[in-house]
RNA sequence: GCUGAUGUGGUGGAAUGGCAGACACAGGGGACUUAAAAUCCCCCGGCCCUAAACCGUGCGGGUUCGAGUCCCGCCAUCAGCACCA
């Protein structure tokens, strides 16, 4: 053996020739069936490659090789995700324009995967920041628009001061910016909203007829937050005001004691000349408003509010007068921005109560005292106290106060969401301009289609402002500019999109990325979409994966996209974390350099360790150490071509192994156990290595099932070999179901349950051979006369007898 | 508080209710070598000189011929949501 493994000109070598040969490019003929596989396309930050983007990259790459070799027809695309805040940021500290940024970064990112050996199709690369690309984003926007589900409003926003930007609701985690984080203010603002509302109960029903990894449907879910119940009318005592509250337990109606409207609420200004205590109203008022989110929710824990002296509601069931409080406890932003409180029967209502020495009426038997604590089950307990519902199950009272509320008129049944509008503009420059002008007489008027895409203007200062003013809206040239309606001075709607905006429809791009008549081939389209497989992380879950979600219902709704949902199969993959078990940050000093392990392992030992360390969707922390195992197991399989006989046929000592290990990782790469597949391989080689020798076909077989983890140094040794044509163009390998079990096992020997020995006993047994191995000396020895009560004997697993 | 996940050697982790610790990392020993590195082989949960036996999958119960796995009750850690009426 000659040639020692170098994996720098090994790997070379071989992305050159697979960028020759063009054999990863999805085919344009649609005979085959197709496979479409996605990852998360990268932001090309400043930072370079992650460890964390080759581990999504790497699962996928090996699921597309296998698929080619399977037979189908492959698209594994890649792009990028280049609006956004990072570059701008850097852009703006170093006086360069944020295009220049990108552009250098992505080339950097580009070079970076393409180091690794992915199997991408590089010839549909897309660009979110590219004009071709935005041209669509706004013209999706558009549509959205003259559909009613893009509109602007007035009102208090998430707004991050240091990123000097409004933020939507999903942005904001424990109340703080996700990206900077920062505490986040409340700031009234005209923003652009999209109604994803609309299509809360699609996004919830969408769930059921799609493949994605149990979490991320409950994340989903939960986050929609859909609840029954029903609106109903509380009259105020001498006034026409009504107020309407929305409750989930409307069986609990007979034990309302009093009722809380949010501060916002509009009722309070039509009452104010009958509210004895407005000073004190005004000033809660007010503090709320100070007040963000986060203080108002996560800080006070403590319940406050301040009743409206002067005024009764009237419980429509038992015409009883109940006081009303202002309190933050009630949201403005959910339901009607009022509720009936039942303190027996709701937690916060419970403590409300106590605080305020309400009374606290037992309208569900069932519990324990409600005067120590609310009795919330709704599985079991009876009505009580109230009326014509006594005697009823929970279930039932609802259904029937249900019924006697809409009869008269003052209620009804109702679905609601937790699920809010999708904040949508951006008081930045490095996004997609929103494509409408504002004309004094039309107002808000979109610009035509033909004049898309709306480009961003040069310019030589874009630093957000304090006033929460976009950047763009200096830009007067810009601005100012003729009403497409009516031919009259206008302006420019100066915010941006969100980085979410591009993202949220970049999987229909790469099914015909060069189209500048539509968005997509609907042929295309209806060849390769839905997505079949889309591997990414569970941070997007609310985010990203909820958004495109929405766009692509939206999209087919208006007949541009064939298909429903979008993805078919969604998984999900661990973080990596530092050697010591921490988050990667450059603060903790714990960061692993992609690029420096590679120029020490080489790519297909990187890939391996990547997908090696350990379970697929937990986070695992990185082990320099671990990743040099990698390397000496492929080390180990290269000293293999010293081992090769003349054979060309898989020889019958090693039958057993080669087809229980082609199984085994056939089977493992689907189900995302990429470390047992890995493991399969590493104990075939330890079990040739035990032999001393291994077979041409024996290699073969263990070449194809290590290509997709390890594809440079298996074509390599394929084609030192000489086995034919390389590895992309060969077929995945098939394994014998009668060859996986030798003639003859090993089995266990119990009694009662502890294994007292071992023996071998012929293959093919079935359950009711048991008996006759008692006849085995080794057997009868273990059980030494004693009387046999029981014989339980597995097929190859053992023999349990109890005696 | 709610929802979900996890808990196994020194470490990362394996294990359709069927021989717990596969495969690796670290560690130890041996072979080869003048030597080192590399490589190859062996050992590697605890108790024990060794072996047998015994004990061992967060804790306490249970079901079963047999439980890391199933059921009931706890504890701990992580993630997401969080006054959503």
């Amino acid at each position: 053996m000659s040639k020692v493994y170098d994996p720098d000109i090994i790997e070379r070598k071989w992305q050159k020739n697979w960028e020759e040969a063009h054999c990863f490019e999805a085919e344009s003929s649609h005979e085959k069936p197709k496979f479409y596989g996605l990852i998360e396309f990268p932001y090309p930050s400043g930072q370079g490659l992650h460890v964390g983007h080759p581990r999504s990259n790497t699962a996928m790459d090996i699921i597309a090789r296998k698929r080619r070799m399977e037979g189908y027809n492959v698209l594994f695309p890649i792009g990028w995700d280049a609006f956004g805040l990072p570059t701008e940021n850097y852009a703006i500290k170093n006086h360069v324009h944020p295009a220049g940024v990108t552009e250098k970064n992505i080339n950097h990112f580009r070079e970076q995967l393409k180091r690794i050996g992915f199997s991408f199709d590089w010839s549909r690369e897309v660009n979110t920041t590219d004009p071709k690309y935005f041209r669509w984003t706004q013209w999706i926007f558009l549509q959205l628009y003259k559909k009613g589900l893009a509109y602007k409003m007035e009102m208090p926003v998430n707004w991050c001061p240091s990123c000097k930007c409004g933020l939507a609701n999903e942005e904001v985690v424990a109340g703080k910016c996700e990206r900077c984080g920062t505490e986040v203010v409340r700031r009234v603002k005209s923003q652009w909203m999209l109604k994803i509302t609309a299509y809360a109960q699609q996004l919830l029903d969408g769930l059921d007829d799609v493949d994605f990894i149990e979490k991320v449907k409950v994340q989903q879910r939960n986050w929609i937050g859909r609840s029954e119940g029903a609106e109903v009318d509380f009259a105020i005592k001498d006034s026409d005001v009504k107020l309407r509250v929305y409750t989930t337990r409307p069986d609990t109606l007979f034990g309302a004691t009093y009722m809380v409207v949010a501060p916002e609420h509009a009722a309070v200004d039509r009452l104010r000349d009958r509210i004895e205590n407005w000073d004190e109203v005004v000033a809660y008022r007010d503090a709320a408003a100070k007040k963000s989110d986060f203080e108002r929710t996560e800080l006070v824990k403590e319940k406050t509010g301040v009743e409206l002296r002067g005024i009764k509601a009237i419980d429509p069931v038992n015409e009883k007068e109940i006081p009303v409080f202002v309190a933050d406890y009630v949201l403005s932003t959910y339901g009607t921005g009022a509720i009936m409180a039942v303190p027996a029967h709701d937690t916060r209502d419970w403590e409300f109560a106590k605080k305020f020495n309400l009374p606290i009426i037992e309208v569900v038997a069932g519990g324990e005292d409600v005067q120590k604590e609310a009795f919330t089950d709704v599985a079991t307990g009876t009505l009580v106290n109230s009326g014509f519902l006594n005697g009823l199950s929970v279930q039932e009272a609802k259904k029937t106060i249900t019924d006697w509320l809409t009869e008269r008129g003052i209620g009804e049944k109702k679905v609601n969401f937790k699920l809010r509008d999708w904040v949508f503009s951006r008081q930045r420059y490095w996004g997609e301009p929103i494509p409408l002008v504002n004309c004094e007489k039309c107002g808000w008027v979109p610009v035509p289609e033909n004049e898309l895409p709306v480009l961003l203007p040069e310019v030589d200062n874009y630093e957000p402002t304090d006033s929460g003013e976009s950047p763009l809206s200096k830009m007067t040239d810009w601005v100012n500019t003729t009403c497409p309606c009516c031919g009259g001075p206008a302006k420019r709607e100066t915010d941006t999109m969100p980085q979410w905006a591009g993202s949220s429809w970049y999987f229909l791009r790469y099914a015909d990325p060069h189209n500048d008549k539509a968005l997509a081939d609907y042929d295309e389209l209806k060849y390769w979409m839905p997505v079949d497989w889309y591997n990414g992380g569970m941070e997007h879950t609310t985010l990203h994966l909820l958004y495109s979600r929405f766009w692509n219902l939206f999209l087919h709704d208006i007949g541009a996209i064939p298909n429903q949902e979008a993805y078919q199969k969604r998984t999900s993959h661990g973080m990596i974390l530092g050697a010591n078990g921490e988050k990667m940050s450059k603060s903790r000093g714990n960061v692993i350099n992609p690029d420096e392990t590679i120029a020490e392992i080489g790519a297909d030992a990187f890939r391996m360790y990547e997908m090696f360390m350990g379970a697929f969707d937990q986070a695992i922390p990185w082990s320099t150490e671990g990743a040099r195992g990698c390397r000496r197991f492929l080390e180990r399989v290269w000293r293999l071509m010293d081992m090769v006989t003349e054979t060309e046929e898989i020889r019958h000592e090693a039958e057993v192994a080669t087809n229980a290990m082609i199984k085994k990782v056939s089977e493992d790469y689907e189900r995302m156990k990429f470390n047992t597949a890995i493991a399969a391989m590493m104990s075939y080689v330890n079990e040739i290595y035990g032999i001393g020798s291994i077979s041409r076909g024996e290699l073969r077989m263990l070449l194809l099932c290590l290509n997709p983890v390890s594809p440079h140094i298996t074509e390599e040794m394929w084609e030192m070999c000489g086995f034919g044509e390389p590895i992309y163009r060969q077929k995945w390998p098939v394994w014998d179901e009668n060859k996986l079990v030798a003639d003859e096992v090993e089995i266990a020997v119990q009694i009662r349950g502890k294994v007292r020995g071992r023996i071998m006993v012929p293959n093919g047994l079935t359950r009711e051979d048991g008996e006759k191995l008692l006849q085995n000396e080794k057997v009868k020895a273990l059980v030494g006369g004693a009387e046999v009560k029981k014989i339980i004997f597995v097929p190859g697993r053992l023999l349990n007898i109890v005696c």
